[in-house]
DNA sequence: TCAATAGTGTCTATTAGACAGTATACC
DNA sequence: GGTATACTGTCTAATAGACACTATTGA
C-alpha cells in the first residue's frame, strides 16, 4: 500500500524516469516494487532531547537579586539498561514521522509545550553506544522559558527532574609535538538538584599535525548519567557557549518581559564569566525594545522591563 | 555472540546494575538477553558526502591571475531511483562501523584521501525523502586541497565529476504580519561543468511570531539533482558561508603553500562578495606564517607564499 | 541613610573600511 | 613603459572595555 503510493508520487515528480531502464532492464517503478528494504540489517533510530531552562533562585536577602541558574531536564530510568540512572528524555523515531517531528513529540510529552525553540545538534552513531542493539541517536536542543513550563513524565520514566547544570573546566594542557601540537582540556559537567548530584568528567583532545587536526572527546567518568548522554550534554553546553555570542538564543530562555540584568545573568551563566554591564547593554541594545513597565518591590532601584526585538537581525 | 559480549561489557562498566532488577524482576543481563531488536520497524541509515575543493581556472591572459572556483563532487546515478540524475556520494552505514567511520570510508572510496577535514553537518529524516524505503541520512562536509585529490568512482556510480558551484540569491522578501514578520529568500544552487549544468531553486522562509520563529526550506525546482540533495547542498553552502567568518575552514581548501591573494579569492568565492584587500590581510595575518618563497612567472609582481599557522587559535 | 542595583557618560585602545600610494615582476 | 597584481600607510568611524559617576528604590 505505502509502497504503491510512493511509486506514484516519485513517478509524478520525475517524469523522465518513467522511461529510463537500469542495467537489469527495469524501470524505476519495477525496481521499487522489487526493492527489499529488509535485505540489510538496520540500526534503530532515536532522538534525545536537551531541554534547557533558566531558573531564578531567591537569595535570603531582600536586597539581593535572585541568582540565575541554567537547568536541564533529566529522567530517572525505570527500565534496563542503566536502570536507576539519569538520562536525557527521548525515544524511538516512529516509521511515519520525521526525526524533527519525533523531537517535537518527545518535547511535548515531557513538557507539554509546543512551539518552543528546537534545533538539531548532532547525530551519535558509535556502534556500542547502547547495550541493547545498534542505536543511532540525534540530539536536539530545546530552550524554554521557565514561566511556561510544566512537566509530565514519559512512559519509560520513573521520574523527570530539573538539574542545575554547571560546566567546569578542570584543566587545560598544551604541548608541542614534532609536527604540531596537542591540546587537552578536561571539563566536568555537574548536575545538581535538591536530592541528587550527578557528575561527569570529559576529556577533550585536539591533535594538530601539519595542516590537519583531529578532535576527540572521551568520557573519563560518568557518575549516574546513562548511555553516552554526558557527551551529548557537553556538546550542547559547548554549542550554547558559542552560539550565544552571535545568535539570539538567550531570549528563548527569557519570559516575554525581562530586565537587562536578568538577560545579562543568562549570558553570564552560559558563558561562565562575568560581563561588564555597560558594554553588555550597548551590545544587546539592538536586540531589545524598552517598555514603559518597571519591576516592583526589588529592594533597590527598579529596573525597566524589555521585550525581545524580533526584527533585530533584519537590518 | 555479539549480544553476549555487549552484556559483559556493560556489566563491567556499571557494576551497580548487576543487582538492580526492573519491574519484571529482571537484571540488566537477563533483560538484554530477552531484548528483541526486531520488535520495531527500523529505518535505513546512510551518510551523504559534500566534498568541496577550490579550483584555479586559468584565464587566457598571461597577466591575469587564475580565477578561483568552488567545486563539489557529484556522482551520476547508475541505478534506480533517480537513475541518470546527479547525487552526492554516499552509502549505507554498516552495522559494525560508526557513522563517522562510514563517512570516512565513503570519502576514501571517492577520493582515495584519508585524514582530510571532515565534519558532520545535519541529519535528514523526512519520511518520504527516499522512494525505496524510509532512509535517514547524515550529511558530512569534507574539504580537500585540489593538489592532493584523485577520483575513483564508487560501485553504485556510473560517473563521478566535479561541478563548479555557485550560490545565487534570486530574491529576498520581507513582510510584516500581525504578530511578527515573514522573511522569504529564494536561492539558486547552480552546478556547472564542461558538459552538464544542474540547477535547483530553494525557498527559505523565516516566520517570526511573538518571540518564536520557524525556519523552513523547500525545493522549488530541482533540475537533475537526485533525492533531497539540493537541500543538503544549500545547507552546506550556508554552513560554509557562516563558518568561514570565525573558523579556519578556508585553509582546508588550500595547498600547503599559498599566496594571500589566493586565500582571499577562496574567501570571496565562498562569501559571494569582494573583500577589501588591506583589511583582509590584516585580519588573517594571525592565521598565516610568511615563508621566504615567492611565486614565479606571474606576469606581474610576484607574491610571497604563506603557510597556515596551526597555533593561531591557541592564544 | 545605606545597601544594592539600574543606568549613563567618557576616555582609550583596537579594528575595519576607505583609499591613496608605492613596489615589482613580465611582456 | 605599461599592465596587473602585491603590499603598505594613514585617516576615520565604530565599538569594546574600563571606570567613574548618577539615579532610585525599600528597609
Amino acid at each position: 500500500m505505502t509502497n504503491l503510493w510512493l511509486i506514484l508520487m516519485v513517478g509524478d515528480l520525475n517524469l523522465e524516469n518513467k522511461i529510463l531502464r537500469d542495467k537489469n532492464g527495469l524501470t524505476q517503478e519495477e525496481f521499487l516494487i522489487r526493492y527489499d528494504a529488509k535485505k540489510y540489517d538496520r540500526p534503530s533510530v532515536t532522538v534525545d532531547m536537551l531541554i534547557f531552562t533558566a531558573h531564578k533562585v531567591e537569595i535570603g536577602n531582600y536586597r539581593k537579586n535572585p541568582k540565575m541558574e541554567l537547568q536541564l531536564l533529566l529522567i530517572k530510568r525505570a527500565e534496563h539498561p542503566f536502570l536507576g540512572q539519569w538520562a536525557l528524555p527521548g525515544g524511538f523515531v516512529d516509521m511515519n514521522e520525521s526525526i524533527g517531528e519525533a523531537a517535537g513529540r518527545e518535547l511535548q510529552e515531557e513538557t507539554n509545550l509546543e512551539n518552543i525553540y528546537l534545533e538539531q545538534l548532532f547525530t551519535w552513531g558509535d556502534v556500542d553506544r547502547d547495550p541493547r542493539t545498534r542505536i543511532i541517536s540525534t540530539s536536539y536542543i530545546a530552550l524554554a522559558d521557565q514561566a511556561e513550563l510544566g512537566i509530565k513524565a514519559g512512559d519509560d520514566a520513573a521520574d523527570a527532574k530539573w538539574f542545575t547544570i554547571t560546566y567546569n573546566v578542570l584543566q587545560t594542557k598544551k604541548s608541542m609535538t614534532e609536527s604540531g601540537f596537542r591540546g587537552e582540556n578536561s571539563v566536568e559537567i555537574a548536575l545538581q538538584n535538591s536530592d541528587t548530584r550527578l557528575s561527569s568528567v570529559i576529556n577533550l583532545e585536539k591533535l594538530a599535525a601539519g595542516k590537519h587536526f583531529n578532535k576527540t572527546s572521551k568520557v573519563v567518568s560518568s557518575d549516574g548519567i546513562a548511555f553516552d548522554h554526558s557527551l551529548m550534554i557537553e556538546n550542547a553546553m559547548d554549542w550554547l557557549k558559542s552560539k550565544i555570542k552571535y545568535a539570539d538564543i538567550a531570549f528563548r530562555l527569557m519570559p516575554e518581559y525581562f530586565t537587562l540584568s536578568e538577560l545579562q545573568q543568562v549570558y553570564e551563566v552560559i558563558l561562565g564569566e562575568k560581563l561588564p554591564a555597560a558594554a553588555f547593554r550597548r551590545k544587546i541594545a539592538c536586540m531589545v525594545i524598552k517598555t514603559n513597565q518597571f519591576t516592583k518591590d526589588a529592594g533597590h532601584r527598579p529596573s525597566a522591563l524589555y521585550k525581545f526585538n524580533v526584527y533585530w537581525d533584519e537590518k
